[in-house]
DNA sequence: TTGAAACGTGTAAACGTTTTCTTGTACCTC
DNA sequence: GAGGTACAAGAAAACGTTTACACGTTTCAA
């Protein structure tokens, strides 16, 4: 026998019926934008409670043309950088009632494009988005009805409409590059993503500045692109320090990257920072339980994720704000995973 | 000037209009579910495709009863292991055209319950729940509408409708004290939750009976219970530590736990394992880097989520079904966290 | 006493779909 | 050529809300 699921909802119907008042007047108390009398409003507040009424979102949703929803379109759901910052969203979110959907792409374009379809479909109110960044002219296309906010990706196509967030990728590249060089290091390897990421070429030009205002040679066998993953770092530094010479310093463009050169590294028997330094951009999860800390870039996705949700609540409330972009800063913390280059 | 935001999505009726047929052609031609003849599809699929016409599925939903949202509510958003669980479950549920709608209540069963009753108020689909364990009643008067599913809580109501995947956390506390006995330890610390949740319980029967078995006594002394956070196992370490004596061995009956347990003893100066032993249920990530290794229960949530999106899916298409629960087992992998107590 | 004004509540339309029911045409059979 | 059958496509109802509008009282000023 089937008991399960049987009940179906009590609808604003019942309730009028059971008050015997109109659907209008329940309405009415449910939203407290009229007035009605303290007799009727008794009436229908004791008939919601007995039915166990709630009402339909999804009827509410249609007519008043607003979801409440905000979509969180993310290469990977089980990143934990990522996931912070959908901490902080939803946070941030929550007490305006609003619900979160997150998709995972996992770095597929094709995935990426259903999302966003299945997203407008539902009529979202807003979307935030990490792109895979191979979709610009179809994210500026839909930015033109809907609210979106990038984060760490941008979008350089001048018709978008919406905010961007970043951290100073730029920067943070040149920086940790001169911290490097500053300690003596020469042959530089760097770990990044595919030239196609806004996130890579950002990190490349603040490589590239550091490495030619110290009079460096940027040389194509020490650059490993990827999809940012912790295989792309195994394997990237596994093919730059097979190369003759290998560099003596390695800098990973985001934490998993950095966390598959270490792996390596310690694989093949190669010291950091004796035989290798290490820089790191990110958090590293657990890093004062590591052997070797390692010198890095935090990018405190907990704050950017706060203000991405108050850029596109705002945007949601305020369409036809104009673009914004919030850059974030960052600097060094140092670990133990740097020192001045072996000398042979 | 405002010009975002400005154009109305195409409707079914412009469609219809445009193509010179019905509503209820277009309708067809969408759905495929009845034959139309070539011609006149031909047109609307070309009205559909100049109007860049998209359905909408706040209607369709309000229609068909559906939304095809399944509602993941868990204590943290940022964790690890559930966002993993998250991603497998989002896999799962893809292709059938589901999206996932995340909550994070941050263990407050007032923000749970607020959860659920959206989730319900937006007609979901399904939900999959990783409960604060103070609901039982209300979860089980839920479960009478909509289909749910628990993972690593469980609801013990006898009225609750629904599946429960869990892992084997008796066996796991079993099996990880009877490690720790048999390296020689006699007085065994234990990091673990409250006891409302069914989890604490559960590995608490486990770490009793291994404990009863050897004879040995369990000591109030050396119990911590928390939220399972990484400060929870902080303190909880620093209190056991000071007793006289001190424990020559700690259970960190999650990864948070063990990490905050961990982070205490490396910064109070005491070494793992000569001076305590340690081990861990659940993944730590980047182990392999660290400086101990901790012996860890590793908890496959990939696994985990791939059967709790199967399962939930199923509820969905099959309500009226008895509950089930699956229950996963794991084994100790050694890392180099324990060691026979000190000889003092 | 009458007229308007104020006000509380009901009626009905609308949101964008899906689907049942109806209708009209074409085809076939005798 | 009349009558029946098939079947494609249109008309309209329904899903559960919100809200503009209509309506009937009551209140109060002239």
């Amino acid at each position: 026998m089937i008991k399960a699921y049987k009940i179906k909802r009590a609808t604003i119907k019942d309730v009028a019926r059971a008050a015997g008042v109109s659907i209008a007047t329940v309405s009415r108390v449910i939203n407290g934008n009229y007035y009605v009398s303290p007799r009727i409003e008794e009436k229908v507040q004791q008939a919601i409670a007995e039915s166990g009424y709630v009402p339909n979102s999804v009827a509410r949703s249609l007519k008043s043309n607003t979801t409440y929803l905000i979509g969180f379109i993310v290469s990977d759901i089980s990143n934990f950088m990522l996931m912070s910052i959908a901490r902080s969203i939803e946070n941030v979110i929550r007490d305006n009632g609003y619900n979160l959907l997150v998709c995972s792409t996992e770095n597929d374009e094709e995935l990426e494009r259903k999302y966003i379809d299945a997203l407008v479909s539902r009529n979202i109110s807003g979307i935030v988005l990490h792109s895979t960044g191979k979709l610009e002219e179809y994210i500026t296309q839909v930015s033109q009805h809907v609210p979106i906010a990038l984060v760490y990706r941008h979008v350089e196509h001048s018709g978008f409409i919406g905010d961007t967030i970043d951290t100073d990728a730029r920067q943070a590249s040149y920086d940790m590059t001169r911290h490097l060089i500053d300690s003596g290091h020469k042959r530089i390897g760097m770990l990044t993503g595919y030239m196609q990421f806004s996130t890579s070429r950002d990190r490349w030009r603040g490589f590239c500045s550091a490495m030619e205002e110290a009079g460096l040679p940027v040389n194509e066998k020490y650059i490993a692109n990827g999809d940012f993953t912790e295989a792309d770092g195994y394997t990237g530094t596994l093919r730059m320090m097979s190369q003759n010479p290998p560099p003596t310093a390695l800098i990973g463009m985001n934490t998993a990257v950095t966390v598959g050169a270490m792996k390596y590294l310690q694989e093949a028997g190669i010291s950091i920072p004796e035989d290798v330094s290490v820089v790191c951009y990110g958090e590293v999860e657990n890093s004062e339980l590591m052997k070797i800390s390692p010198t890095r870039v935090p990018q405190f996705p907990s704050d950017l994720g706060s203000k991405v949700g108050e850029l596109i609540l705002d945007r949601i409330k305020n369409p036809g704000r104009s673009n914004r972009e919030v850059i974030f800063g960052a600097k060094i913390i140092p670990g133990n995973s740097v020192a001045p280059p072996p000398n042979n």
